[in-house]
DNA sequence: GTTATTTCCGTGTTCGGGCACGAAAATAGT
DNA sequence: ACTATTTTCGTGCCCGAACACGGAAATAAC
């Protein structure tokens, strides 16, 4: 076996094997037109030398050109989603010199039909390959299948959708951080015998697939440990404030005795700032994401835990993964969960600007 | 401004500024011999269209070769410090084709003369650059004064030295891991009145860097929010656990009040199989890094929670951060403090195996 | 045995940037 | 004004891999 630092070239295998850097490139990439002795002479070079390519060499040589899709939901500025774009962009200028370039699409994740809209456009624009982000589970399947009898891969990232195979997906496992959301609230605190979940209201389709896993996670918590736990559950609208302190200001009118609250979407500011405003009460409160109101409220007490997630390897991982799988003819592994970071307001400011990739 | 994805190459941007391709790439590498003139106009026109050269083009062509030294204490397979060499090694093989050749050195991390042995030979290596992980303060600096007078650029990862600027640091803060560390253990358990801290002993110069940082954060969090509790030390032998179970028995037999207790380095596994050996007690048990003994602990309970710090992204960045002052010529930040993780049995899983770059 | 096909393979150009070399232009020296 | 020296700059080859092209060898067809 040679050393790694021996820098072989295709024409060091070719002078060795007696052939040519022609036929040794045909070999490498399988492109037929070899003899098979000629072959084999090839590929026992190639073993005992333990090629690699120059990667930079072949990329500069290659004039292939790829056009990845993605497609994320809408988003603001400060923003569970554009930390996930500032990943795919950093993967974007990594792949810049390798003819890649990627086109990014949104949808209202609040609304499935304009998500369905988009989805049908997909096939239409001949991408090589496909990030997405499966918030609605039916319409993502059926894009999926789409794709999938079009032979072109696609990735999953924040969400799985059951039944579905994509080339990886990079998330959570939504169930367990269920699990580990009521484990925070609850251990250790018998005296909290009641709690509220807070969701998102959407139109069409049923929450997102994600939300209803983590809900699934934390009541088999409550199931095993608390079962005489009373649960609650309240939906609210998003970017409407007014509408939602009233339904807030109902619900703890109505049920003074709860103590714990839990949002599964990146939006527990919105609680805590209806908290921070209106109430003075001990309330335990954990949601989800390092976005930058979460952290104000961290900070000032109002939001116990937060639960991240990494979303900006997510989107890098996702985009790598594509190019990987494509253009390096490597392996990916299909089911990357990302580790549940906890965060708290004395580890979350190495968290904050960390540049993680 | 012109698009990303124009494909702009330096033969472009010689004839939109009316020179040659020789010139542009004299202005863009600094290298003199270009007059006022030439030089104000290429640098006009790379400005305007926001060239960026292709990387691979360019490692390609370039007939530079680097050479790396990094220098460890020497470690088993499944140790904190293969976890910081498994990093190193994967930006290892992205920087071969580079024309970087990395030298790993190691050192008795129990025996300050034997890393000053190690020191003393670091100059002789002529590296281009330096990786290194200062656990020994005095020796440390020593040899960062001398490379600082050789201009050779130095990362340090794990802990940093006081005085010293190195070119990047990757690590904690883990002045602020220690008083998290205290608030694990101490918050919400009021009845804990007393705690245990465990330390290395070590040959010649006092504990390692990292770890009397840890300690004064933890003492801190103790002296503010928990003034009245009393703080035993206790010091242990690596690799003799015939005598550390003695020390431990007596300790335990002396102060069978103490109910909590910590370690400030990565070897907390060891007291977790103390007490899972001769306790039944409840003890409440901290301490740092996601080796398999340590998760083995924790998962049978004994551990309560791990601190860690993503060793491998250290090693990785560590090399990465030279390559990119040294290669790219790019600005690399100096100091990076690393996440705190919080593990618990819950998480933990999801931290194992993930690889986190 | 000759020609037509097919199979196989070597050569040469290309990608974008680095850099050596030597020529041209500018300046200095006499 | 003419040469010597310095400054400035353009040309051309190189890096390693991809791939087109066309030629040689092998096989088939007659």
């Amino acid at each position: 076996m040679a050393e790694l630092s021996d820098k072989i070239r295709i024409k060091d295998i070719a002078e060795l094997a007696g052939v040519s850097k022609g036929t040794v490139d045909r070999v490498i990439h399988n492109r037929g037109e070899v003899s098979e002795a000629s072959r084999k002479k090839v590929e026992k070079v190639l073993q005992e030398m333990n090629y690699k390519p120059n990667v930079y060499a072949s990329a500069l040589a290659s004039k292939k050109r790829y056009h990845f899709l993605c497609i994320l939901p809408e988003h603001g500025a400060d923003d569970y989603w554009a930390q996930v774009e500032a990943g795919i962009k950093k993967q974007m200028a990594e792949l810049r010199d390798l003819n890649v370039t990627v086109d990014l699409h949104y949808y209202d994740q609040y609304d499935v039909y304009a998500c369905r809209e988009l989805y049908e456009k997909v096939p239409g624009m001949q991408p090589d390959a496909v990030l997405m982000a499966p918030l609605f589970k039916d319409s993502s399947e059926k894009l999926a299948r789409k794709l999938e009898e079009q032979h072109i891969p696609f990735v999953f990232v924040d969400s799985q959708v059951e039944g579905v195979e994509p080339l990886a997906y990079y998330g959570m496992h939504s169930f367990k951080s269920g699990h580990l959301a009521a484990k925070l609230l609850f251990h250790e605190h018998p005296e909290i015998e009641s709690a509220v979940m807070f969701h998102a209201v959407r139109r069409g389709e049923t929450g997102a697939n994600q939300t209803v896993q983590r809900k699934a996670g934390f009541m088999e918590y409550i199931r095993c440990h608390r079962p005489g736990c009373v649960l609650h559950s309240v939906g609210l609208h998003w970017n409407n404030k007014e509408e939602n302190d009233r339904i807030l200001t109902r619900f703890f009118e109505e049920h003074p005795e709860v103590k714990a609250g839990v949002t599964f979407n990146s939006r527990v500011f919105m609680i805590a700032d209806y908290l921070q405003r209106n109430a003075s009460r001990e309330f335990r409160l954990l949601g989800y994401d390092l976005l930058g109101q979460n952290v104000t409220f961290l900070k000032s007490g109002e939001i116990e835990y937060l639960i991240a997630q990494r979303p900006e390897i997510q989107g890098y991982r996702g985009v790598k993964a594509l190019a990987d799988h494509l253009i390096f003819k490597q392996e990916v592994s299909a089911v990357n969960y990302m580790p549940m970071d906890i965060l708290t307001d004395e580890n979350m400011e190495f968290y904050l600007n960390f540049p993680s990739i």
